[in-house]
DNA sequence: TTATACATTATAATTATTCTAAACTATTGA
DNA sequence: TCAATAGTTTAGAATAATTATAATGTATAA
């Protein structure tokens, strides 16, 4: 099966047009073996290396936000100041390097599933995920 | 015992003078029995609404971020676009209203304590807190 | 293949936050 | 008590992330 049917499907389902450009963004996000975390930033400055060819922000962040809303991606938000997507979209938990602002999966068994007894009522759980933060063990927390 | 002094104490131990406009601060953040979350936005508006005077963003802003600085009061990051502070500086679980855009206080037997079962070597565990996100039950989530 | 609806892009607008520098005030110590 | 000083406040400028705009370009359906 080829890549470029999968990108063009993800793209038709997220309700965009398979262009070039959307086509660059999906080789990026969806062709590498290993998910990760990403800001906009990112993205644009990995699309111009890998590709040799520059992509306007806006396209990115409407094709970006495309994708979040159909579920191919997922947002992150640790810091107030930047906004991490994640091409894993399973629901999962994370540690977060407060050393670096680096966002790193949990694998499966970091944490046993979480069991909340009690919600808001008429209201419906849509995820429940865990951020552990932590940091250099020699040196002392802010 | 004056809670005055109290406010005084906190600033001073964050390394602030204490001012007409950061007791004015102080009040609305401390001189409540509930804790609440807030955005800076909001704080100002609470302010201006409360006290009959206007303090300046950038006040505000440097000194909810030495209370920060100091654990009188914690950040919050849930949406890209808005910072929430929180009154509550304990380790706590909250529910995110995905609706209305709400940050809510879990209570303490909502979730029995998370186990985080490995860590990456040399890190060491600041806090580990758990958010689920909910919405209304009737209507699809996005 | 052509009309049309959707895309791309550079740039402008917006928003949240931080910086700046001038006017002001709490504090210290004479 | 009262200046000198060190820290504060403030409006407005600067910055940064994101979103909107509108002119030009392109994929698609008939």
């Amino acid at each position: 099966m080829n890549l470029n049917t999968d990108f063009i499907k993800k793209l038709r389902n997220s309700g965009l047009r398979p262009t070039k450009q959307r086509l660059k963004i999906c080789e990026v996000l969806f062709d590498t073996e290993k998910t990760f975390h990403f800001t906009i930033n990112d993205l644009v400055k990995i699309i111009s290396e890998k590709v040799s060819e520059k992509i306007s922000l806006a396209t990115v962040y409407n094709t970006v936000h495309a994708f979040k809303k159909k579920g191919y991606l997922k947002e992150i938000s640790i810091n107030s100041d930047k906004s991490y997507f994640d091409t894993n979209t399973s629901v999962h938990h994370h540690f977060y390097d407060e050393d670096t602002n680096e966002l790193i999966d949990c694998d499966e068994n970091t944490i046993d599933s979480v069991n909340v007894k009690n919600n808001i009522t008429g209201k419906k759980i849509n995820s429940v995920e865990v951020l552990i933060k932590i940091a250099s063990d020699t040196q002392n927390q802010n």
